[in-house]
DNA sequence: TAGATTGTTAATCGATTAACAATC
DNA sequence: TAGATTGTTAATCGATTAACAATC
């Protein structure tokens, strides 16, 4: 079912997919169309079409797609019919603010636990969580499995945190840090640089 | 010299140029080649050599190229040779670790002001800033000529709010709120939105 | 039924890579 | 000079789009 070798730009085309059914969900639409849900991304229809045929036939010609049973089979696929433990490491304001974030939860995510190296920071509190120190981070991350981090250090502790993740047995790294980390094959990350998306767009604007 | 129809997606790849040779040059190196920065990277060297050629020769044969040239002409490119002013809205957890976030001003942007539609919040400092009420935004907005703005506010009022920066002359917008907007042509959007990396990288992750 | 929309194929478009002459 | 690396061309690769039979 799960197709042999879906190209990853495919993939991650998928979760906003999710999103904007889960808003047309809350919105109480029950139905709709690849040409809809293309309009609100400003995505094709047919690469919609193209994208969720890669994983099997989820729609009905002439109707569309039913809105719920969409949703079930995206979760599915992008195996977020679950809720997946997150560790976060970094108790700054941006740590902070992402341990505070009521976004996570109902999307497949729980962060459980949130860590910073700075002793005078341990057994703080932040939001319902108290900040740990990183002394036994491999060995905690590692009796629960969790597969899991965020990043939210700066830069210039970004890497060797995450090699001490990526020793804890983390699969997924989320990385707030302004850095590109160097991790093994098995390992995959994913990067926020706000930085990067505002230099993006101010090639484009006039003088 | 800036070419007439750049792909967007290698313009997407300038800021990551020179945000890796900026940490060159931070650890004092002061030239680099295609390879050795693709390296850092996970690109290929082609692909940059390719990439920086639609906007000149910035190398030298059997050389390379000089780092502190390179991010000159790259910050030259990208039109983040200059500061620009950036307007925040929405003061929640998020915006106010945005707000007190150093790593902007020496790429190339300064928040000016940050916005709140609470008008419990108004008056309250943040960081540097006293938090402003919307009512006088667009206005605001418009006299000081702003361009850019960083939005983070719920979800449900991020369409809201983004017809107001349109209306106040806004043509760049950062959007940290998990949506869609809706704007004209002439405004470029970027989106943050964690749970999508996050929901990307699961989809390779072990059951 | 008539109208609408899917899933899929083939055509198009665009991006990446390989290779190498030029040259520092 | 010999070795290295650029900038560029052509070839390859991959992604998007157009179009339509199938069918709800």
């Amino acid at each position: 079912m799960p197709a042999n070798k879906v190209p990853d730009i495919v993939v991650g085309r998928l979760p906003l997919y999710l999103r904007a059914l889960s808003q047309m969900a809350r919105d109480g639409k029950e139905i709709t169309s690849s040409q809809e849900l293309g309009g609100r991304l400003g995505i094709s229809s047919a690469q919609i079409r193209k994208d969720l045929s890669q994983f099997g036939e989820f729609g009905k010609q002439g109707t569309g797609y039913n809105i719920n049973f969409l949703m079930e089979q995206l979760k599915r696929i992008l195996k977020v019919d679950r809720v997946w433990d997150i560790v976060l490491v970094g108790a700054g304001d941006l740590g902070t603010a992402v341990a505070n974030y009521r976004g996570f939860v109902d999307r497949g995510f729980r962060i459980t636990a949130i860590y910073d190296n700075d002793p005078a920071k341990a057994g703080q509190p932040v939001g319902q969580f108290l900040i740990r120190g990183t002394g036994n981070l491999t060995e905690e991350i590692r009796t629960q499995k969790i597969k899991v981090a965020m990043l939210a250090v700066p830069a210039s502790e970004a890497q060797e945190v995450s090699e001490k993740l990526v020793k804890a047995g983390i699969e997924a790294i989320m990385c707030y840090a302004p850095t590109s980390l160097f991790v093994p094959d098995n390992v995959r990350v994913q990067y926020i640089d706000p930085v990067l998306h505002l230099q993006h767009m101010t090639y484009y604007l006039p003088e």
